[in-house]
RNA sequence: GGGCAGGUAGCGAAGCGGUCAAACGCAUCAGACUGUAAAUCUGACGGCACAUGCCUUCGGAGGUUCGAAUCCUUCCCUGCCCA
């Protein structure tokens, strides 16, 4: 039923950052192999942010190697953390989601996710159910189990506390409700980014507080984001969204530096190892053009999420725009309808959200960003263009088609 | 409970009675350039009207003043120290 241990520990460890500690979990599929009983994998989600991008992808690839390789894969969605806020102490305005929408959250996570996991071996659980359920005693007694020096040992609690930052008690809560999904679900292992490995560590604490055998637990690098400096996030506007069109997942991978083209394909691609190897040759190679790469990573992403037609068309779309300063086959459409007060072209950015505001509109046109049909627009005053239709372009990429 | 230091535009951070729509950095947007939507350089960056005009902003609410982000009162929030 699963493959010999030395086959499951190849892939397992593949990317993976860390495995703690690794003989717990080799002792685990051994036991797996011999019982026919599949190994729980736990991972958690964060409902309140429910946009899936390539930073996501990487740990839920993983996720999925343990899926194929006939383990179970459960995914907790936070919706009970979700409702009572964000603690990452980043934002202030901690939005607490209804029920209701946690679990439509919870509903889109699972149709992103499931573009990387399979359908099948697949368990998706809310921790509500065993959370929300817990009474203040409760609480108090799983509090006690661990220490204020002990939570104050995570990096961003000790950044922030030096830094004279805020923390609420609650945060530190949230490593132990954590911890009580894995004990609700008996994790035999939980993934996480690195940045997890903090909260992945008081579950095993929590475990075996309550009587469980503690999970193993394995991190996987961080994805960097578009800037090629901070974690991939869609706060910091540096993300690859997993839902995202053909043609702004080719345009946003194109634009990365140079430098993230590896690890875009180690961590976030389905090349097998042997063509990585090529492709760390080929960028090592100072006759090779990085570009060429890199449009070949875009197809790549634009494939896995696509499919291998969207992927030759986005690149087509994109040699139209960037290379043949040409205007792409699809636009989108704005029909002028008389009476809606139209008149200038001012306003009718402002209207079409191209602009996001009068002066916004106008600075656009000051600084020479808005053309018509390939003509510049240089006056301020200029009025709409009556043509039955018209090519709009703002920047070098956002067009609309006007038709009246 | 007491003492101290703070809360400024998307973020960070200056300003401490008029010359403040508010320096600077980041982010963003536009232009040039480029293999690229990268890097670099240039410019813009509250809103409305656009010719030097008006309106709304500096935690909230009041007040002093010809005039306040800047002074006073009060409330809310944050950090530190003492108890």
């Amino acid at each position: 039923m699963f493959p010999p241990l030395n086959e499951q520990m190849d892939l397992i460890r593949r990317g993976a950052s860390e495995i703690i500690p690794e003989e717990d979990l080799v002792r685990r599929l051994e036991r797996s192999i011999k019982t026919k009983q599949p190994l729980r994998v736990k991972l958690g989600c964060d409902p309140s942010r429910p946009d899936l991008h390539l930073g996501h992808s990487v740990v839920l690839r993983k996720l999925r190697q343990f899926q194929d390789l006939g383990h179970l894969a459960i995914l907790i969605i936070g919706d009970f953390t979700g409702m009572i806020g964000d603690p990452s102490g980043k934002s202030k305005t901690r939005p607490s989601l209804s029920l209701q929408e946690t679990r439509r959250n919870g509903q889109t996570y699972f149709e992103q996710a499931t573009k990387v996991l399979a359908a099948q071996r697949i368990q998706m659980l809310y921790n509500s159910e065993w959370l929300g359920k817990m009474s203040f005693a409760d609480v108090i007694i799983l509090a006690s189990r661990y220490t204020v020096a002990r939570m104050l040992e995570r990096d961003d609690f000790t950044e922030r506390y030096k830094a004279g930052e805020p923390i609420s008690v609650h945060e530190m809560l949230y490593p132990l409700a954590q911890a009580m999904d894995s004990v609700a679900v008996s994790a035999d292992l939980e993934l996480g980014g690195t940045d997890q490995k903090f909260n992945l560590l008081v579950g095993r604490d929590i475990q075996r507080e309550y009587g469980q055998e503690p999970q193993a637990i394995l991190t996987m690098p961080i994805l960097p984001g578009t800037d090629g400096i901070e974690k991939m996030s869609k706060s910091l506007d540096n993300y690859i969204g997993l839902n995202e069109s053909p043609k702004e997942m080719y345009g946003k991978t194109l634009r990365i530096p140079d430098t993230l083209i590896y690890p875009y394909f180690e961590l976030a691609s389905n090349v097998s190892n042997k063509e990585l190897g090529e492709i760390r040759k080929l960028l090592n190679n100072t006759l090779t053009n990085p570009r060429d790469i890199k449009r070949r990573l875009a197809r790549t992403l634009v494939e896995m999420y696509h499919h291998a037609e969207a992927a030759a068309k986005a690149e087509e779309e994109f040699d139209t725009i960037f290379i043949d300063k040409n205007v792409p086959d699809e636009i989108e459409e704005f029909t002028l309808k008389a009476g809606n007060g139209l008149h200038t072209v001012v306003a009718l950015l402002t209207r079409t959200r191209l602009a996001s505001s009068n002066s916004d509109a106008r600075r656009l046109i000051e600084q020479g960003g808005v053309s018509i049909d390939g003509e510049k627009v240089t006056d301020l005053n200029a009025p709409v263009p009556r043509k039955k239709e018209f090519i709009l372009k703002v920047g070098k990429r956002r067009f609309l088609k006007v038709k009246s």
